[in-house]
DNA sequence: GAGTTTGAAACT
DNA sequence: CAGTTTCAAACTC
């Protein structure tokens, strides 16, 4: 722009600026025009991520927008300390902000008048209100803050200082920006936006405060051996209240959902926690989902800054809370492209479960979350350990449910579910959900991690031991450098974290490149090498079919085992530790599995009724059968009650497999149609055991490898013409694959949406 | 915690 | 496709 052009446009504005409309506006609007005009740069380089990237998602989505969210995160936390100051930074935008930000805090304090107060109230309470106006108000908020006579305007994050440094204005702006549409960016002002709208009371504030603390959080790793029980005493505090949960899933949800949502416990409860209040601002902005910003902002808040433990803290949601802020931006972006569904489509996959509450699942994103899901559950698992001794049951992968623990949490969403009426609510809401359990998962995951932290081996052992070592997943390779399916991370889609106790380590974000291409490489040798484990067998494949009651739930080992020494009755058995019956694909030797033997004997363990029929009886009514079979847990919760506590590793691992599984690829694959699939769906194997994970859980994890498995299948055997099964084991059945109905849902399903970015 | 066993994954 | 090797999880002590 020219300089003339310059002066014309600020004349402009100043014309308008004097004209009365411009106050009346202005004073309705929090944006700020130059603010915007900042931000608009700055968003590009953070957020965006946008697209997933294949695998994703993780990587550089997340990376980036973990980031951008993480910073907020951190800020909070950091808040206190910020002070301290840690203007050094400066490469990342972050740490441009903080630059910015120091300048403000040092001079004012403006923090403390910035966040706390205000904004984080604001921001908890209101959120569940006025989601919509979110965006709009958080600027408000912001100018607040900044516009407050506390903070110098010239200091704080307007425009002045962090004029150099887009980066910060733009956080703070970010929600302006989206609204207005002003910037060109319109898929990172959606994103954004969407991303935490909720958070972005938070956020905003986060973010300014973010800037200012920086990186710190990524940056500063402590090892301070408090950060475990800092953690816990937080843990504790936002797992107990379902109702923390509550606010969280709120979060998630769409905002106009979230209106729906029961806000009452939000505000409160976390209100009470005078923790929560300050860092949660930037948890939620983390956990977009919100979902983490009870755990988090109780850990961070807890500690009244130690930075060490709520950084530690931090660092170990971080990971997690990247799929998070990837997933929220996403359903951010569903919600607004609700109205496509088309492009829903490719982006989420909404499955109905059982309830008919559709669940999405990202498709890049989907092995991170997936991943996280996964991992989440296992590290839910051990968190309920250490945390809630008495709930082993309340697995966190289902986490959404088991973390709501009360009721109250669950219910709420239920009803918030159920209270959409039209597919798009219910597949929006179901984001919401799914997202708000896959952060929280990913939140409780990391929090575990962190915990874990200390010596992941021992952790990993006790987890193990427990029953729950599957919950996260965390590896030890030493010579696969993380890139082979050797590696339990990779397979699952996800990048390895500091418990892990890998060397040589490339499945990292950092290495995106490496792993995308090391991803692609395995799934041209073998399209289902990311695929879930275990199917569910009974419908999809008819092949099984014949003997489809070798497992007793409708689910199977993808390739089936092969197993000479362990009898199927050890985890070396994929079969059994997926809480799958070995099935006519096994090649397995004195099988003895527990979940049905490869003759279809053992299958009647569980059930004293063949599986046989899966494909008509689910297609009858999944129902029925899982009815039979405690196994099979159809999606409902209800059996989930009744669950018995089988061996719960089993279930675990079905269920971890499956998480994965959806996390990873399926999650793309997982079609619309799913719903059919779904309601057959259950077969878990042995999914009886299953059962403690939370409804959702089930649902996604039910639909996920149901369909996820059919549609490979499909698309592999039929559409591709590729009949074969990685191993040459079958996966397609010879004949049809899927009897009548799968085979919809499988056109439907985009494609295999495995980890490769986009093929 | 170290060592062994096991079977999947990768390689030939 | 089958056999072998490599690898890391699972397991045992």
């Amino acid at each position: 722009m020219d300089t003339t052009q310059k002066t014309q446009i600020t004349s402009s504005l100043s014309k308008f600026e004097d004209s009365p409309v411009f106050n009346y506006i202005n004073s309705l609007s929090p944006i700020k025009p130059v603010k915007s005009i900042h931000l608009t740069p700055a968003f590009n380089l953070l957020s965006f991520a946008s697209h997933p990237s294949i695998f994703t998602s993780p990587h550089v989505s997340s990376h980036k927008e973990s980031r951008f969210l993480k910073r907020h995160n951190y800020m909070d936390q950091s808040k206190p300390v910020l002070s301290s100051g840690e203007g050094t930074k400066v490469s990342t935008s972050g740490e441009a902000c903080l630059e910015a930000g120091q300048p403000c805090n040092s001079s004012a304090g403006l923090p403390e008048n910035f966040d706390p107060g205000v904004s984080l109230d604001d921001a908890s309470l209101e959120l569940p209100n006025e989601p919509l106006r979110y965006t709009i108000e958080l600027p408000q908020t912001l100018k607040y803050d900044c516009g407050s006579p506390d903070c110098d305007p010239a200091p704080c994050i307007t425009e002045t200082n962090c004029a150099s440094e887009s980066t910060c204005t733009s956080l703070s702006i970010v929600p302006f920006v989206h609204e207005d549409s002003e910037n060109g960016f319109p898929d990172g002002g959606v994103e954004i936006a969407g991303i935490s709208q909720i958070n972005q009371k938070g956020e905003t504030i986060g973010c300014a405060w973010e800037n200012l603390t920086p990186d710190a959080t990524d940056m500063l790793i402590f090892n301070s051996p408090n950060d475990s029980e800092a953690f816990r005493g937080v843990i504790q505090k936002s797992l107990d209240p379902g109702t923390q949960f509550c606010p969280a899933l709120i979060s998630a949800f769409p905002k106009n959902h979230i209106t729906e949502l029961p806000q009452t416990t939000v505000g409160s409860d976390e209100l009470k926690d005078p923790s929560l209040q300050t860092g949660e601002a930037g948890v939620t902005d983390c956990m977009s989902g919100s979902l983490m910003h009870n755990v988090e902002t109780g850990a961070g808040m807890s500690a009244p800054f130690s930075s060490e433990s709520s950084s530690n803290l931090h660092r170990g949601f971080r990971r997690r809370c990247l799929d998070f802020e990837m997933l929220s931006a996403r359903r951010k972006n569903l919600n607004d492209s609700s109205n496509t569904s088309s492009s829903v489509d490719n982006q989420l996959v909404p499955v109905r479960p059982v309830n008919g509450s559709t669940v999405c699942i990202v498709p890049g994103i989907g092995l991170h979350l997936n991943a996280l899901a996964i991992t989440s559950s296992d590290d839910k698992n051990t968190k309920h350990k250490t945390l809630c001794s008495g709930t082993q049951k309340l697995s966190f992968p289902t986490s959404t449910a088991s973390i709501f623990t009360p009721k109250t949490s669950q219910e709420a969403v239920h009803e918030s579910l159920a209270s959409a009426s039209t597919e798009r609510e219910t597949d929006v809401i179901e984001n919401g959900v799914q997202f708000a359990e896959d952060a929280f998962q990913a939140s409780a995951c990391a929090i575990n991690e962190e915990f874990n932290q200390i010596s992941p081996k021992k952790k990993r052992r006790r987890l193990e031991q427990a029953g729950e070592s599957e919950a996260c997943k965390r590896c030890s390779c030493k010579k696969s450098k993380c890139l082979k399916l050797y590696c339990e991370c990779f397979a699952a889609g996800v990048y390895c974290i500091e418990p892990c106790s890998c060397q040589d380590c490339f499945n990292k974000p950092i290495h995106e490149d490496i792993v995308l291409a090391t991803r692609k490489q395995i799934e041209s040798r073998n399209p289902l090498a990311f695929a879930p484990k275990v199917i569910r067998t009974s419908d999809s494949i008819p092949e099984v079919g014949d003997d489809s009651s070798k497992t007793p739930a409708s689910a199977r080992h993808k390739r089936g085992c092969n197993c000479k020494k362990s009898s199927c009755l050890k985890k070396y058995c994929e079969c059994y530790q997926g809480g799958v019956g070995c099935s006519i694909n096994c090649r397995c030797e004195g099988c003895k599995n527990a979940f049905g033997r490869k003759d279809g004997s053992a299958m009647v363990e569980t059930e004293g009724a063949p599986e046989e029929d899966e494909e008509t009886d689910l297609d009858k009514n999944g129902v029925d059968r899982d009815l039979e079979k405690p196994d099979m847990f159809d999606h409902e919760e209800q059996n989930l009650v009744s669950a018995l506590p089988t061996p719960l590793q089993p279930c675990r691992t079905s269920v971890q497999l499956r998480l994965c599984s959806k996390s990873k690829p399926l999650g793309s694959f997982i079609s619309i149609g799913s719903s059919s699939t779904v309601d057959k769906g259950q077969g878990y194997g042995k999914p009886s055991i299953i059962r403690p994970r939370n409804i959702i859980e089930k649902h996604l994890q039910t639909v996920v490898e149901d369909e996820m498995p059919e549609m490979l299948l499909d698309k592999y055997c039929a559409g591709t013409g590729i009949k074969t099964s990685p191993n040459s084991k079958r996966i397609c059945p010879p004949q049809g694959s899927t009897p009548s109905g799968r085979k919809l849902i499988l056109q439907s399903i985009p494609s295999f949406p495995s980890l490769a970015p986009q093929h």
